[in-house]
DNA sequence: ATGAAAGCGCTAACAA
DNA sequence: TTGTTAGCGCTTTCAT
């Protein structure tokens, strides 16, 4: 491959290599003449800085490091859109990872991570990860950890989570306010501190009000719509889901077994909002914005970055968003 | 930051840098002691290649450029992620751009890719890309460029696509088949070459069968769902949808108008699946999978880096996949 | 206003 | 078996 670099440019200018490379950055030095015969020859022969060499010298990658569970996953992807966006408005590229769930490929990837000496990284760890020890060492070079959604449990690295307690809260109140009598609700992976915290939270609200609840947790959509196949027979009057995948599969059992929203059965989920929109009465949902966690955690880095050593453990508050399925 | 290097490794262990570096590569040369008393010490010090440096000096990134126009898209996430699958087996990695349907983010991005020195770059171009001269200059100096799905109109570039003419033609003759008489059918954006072709197909078909059909171009979800609900009065017995987005909006306005299916109407779509699922009955769609794409993809990919001059131009077969809909 | 030279961290040809 | 050296493409200090 015979790619234009600074020599070859330097070469057919018959300047420094030195002058053509401050020519390019428009430096005060040097005169309006020369910068406009480098980057004339620059354009017309596609110049471009190998950035690799670019970063070894300036020791700076402006690279941060994403690692996700999966990238088939709605919630995700609008983090890392957003987490994308905010990237490229600040001159920042970012190297994307799935990790699968396997313990094994985060490792790799933060691997991959050091070998790029990213400036920083954004995690959601996977629900088998035991030894956070490789995330915190990024730490201990320098390179911060934003922790993200799945979380490790510990107080000492910086989070950003979606509400928990809050979301669940809501929910339950709503419930409570709309007199329902007798609740299904199916929630997610019980290993999550998410899920217990929300378990704990909603069920308690519940009981407070004494309202009847029939709880399950679900490993996925297919289980959810079995869970809802086996107790919508008990005749709940609202379901609740905890997630996206849970709703999908609590729809395709009311709608196999017609029941009409809101009426026959009342529906309330946590959602990032896409699912919930496809169906006819919306279905009432707990906002949880992806978009909105990924400024966030972007700003989070940045502060991080430039300083500060506050240790951010955030939360992206809740928001109602009304359909009609309650 | 003080990072380890070769150099600190080679300080520290008093042998030269080239020793330190062959030993740490397994080096056949290099004694079996020394090895085992660099690589102790590299893992002690938590030793990681400089990226940069290696691919400066190697003069290779393994790097793969992804643009796709979004990253909150079931379909595009599909492919990135077996994608990224693909290069984390063949040890590459993927820098993930989006161009969110804008041109000049789009050039931006492809000149991020030049500066990375990508091997190779995977794209799918923006609505409103007319030049595709930069994209063309990359394959100029051998960094082979594979569009998929979104691909430019022209055949001297590789191209991978979900299958057009042959998914429409499917539908047309599934509703055929069906004796169905009054088809409503929405496509996309009118511009993409994929509409045009699905357009010519599906109504030159029904067409030959002499079945009506009404015909609407769609610009996303919402509007989709305004003609439905403007045409359903016109009580067609099937609505054909070319793509998920559609598909939403045609069945939030089914379900508000309370009608089965597919009893009241039927309904086929072209869809990577996601959607299709999530309703009772399941959609009857056409697959158009982004998975298999990605994998065709980097196949396409690793055959032109090996010296294939082929021009490769390949089809995503077309699968029905049987839902309750029609 | 321009050039020479050093060095970022690494690999590999050549020397010992 | 190990060390020396040059150089990948760039930035930047120091000299001119």
């Amino acid at each position: 491959m015979i790619t234009t670099t600074l020599k070859k440019l330097s070469e057919i200018s018959g300047l420094s290599i030195s002058t053509v490379s401050r020519a390019l950055k428009n430096h005060p030095d040097i005169s309006e003449k020369t910068k406009l015969l480098v980057t004339e020859l620059a354009s017309m022969l596609d110049y471009e800085p190998n950035i690799n060499a670019v970063h070894l010298r300036t020791r700076d990658s402006r690279l941060f490091g994403v690692i996700v569970p999966s990238l088939s996953n709605c919630f995700y992807n609008s983090v890392i859109a957003s987490l994308e966006e905010e990237a490229r408005k600040n001159d920042y590229s970012l190297i994307i990872l799935q990790s699968v769930d396997d313990p094994d490929i985060e490792a790799a990837n933060i691997k991959l991570c050091r070998q790029n000496r990213v400036n920083g990284l954004f995690a959601s760890i996977t629900p088998e990860t035991i030894n956070i020890e490789p995330f915190l060492k990024l730490a201990e070079i320098d390179i911060p950890v934003i922790f993200f959604d799945r979380v490790p449990d510990r107080s000492d690295c910086h989070k950003i989570c979606v509400a928990d307690i809050d979301s669940a809260t809501i929910a339950a109140n709503l419930i409570a306010e709309n007199s329902k009598k007798k609740v299904l609700a199916i929630f997610g992976n019980s290993k999550f501190l998410i899920t217990k915290k929300r378990y704990q939270a909603f069920t308690s609200i519940l009981h407070q009000y004494n309202i009847e609840c029939i709880t399950a947790y679900a490993t996925d959509g297919t289980h959810a719509r079995q869970i809802a196949n086996d107790y919508l027979p008990e005749k709940p009057d609202v379901v609740f889901c905890m997630t996206d995948e849970i709703l999908a599969g609590v729809m395709r059992a009311t709608q196999k077994r017609k029941l009409k929203i809101p009426d026959d059965i009342a529906v309330i989920t946590i959602s990032n909002g896409f699912l919930p929109t496809l169906y006819y009465p919306q279905i009432t949902y707990i906002e949880t914005s992806g978009e909105k966690l990924g400024k966030l955690a972007f700003e989070s880095m940045m502060s991080t970055l430039s300083g500060s050593t506050f240790i951010h453990d955030k939360i992206i508050e809740s928001v109602l968003v009304r359909g009609g399925s309650i």
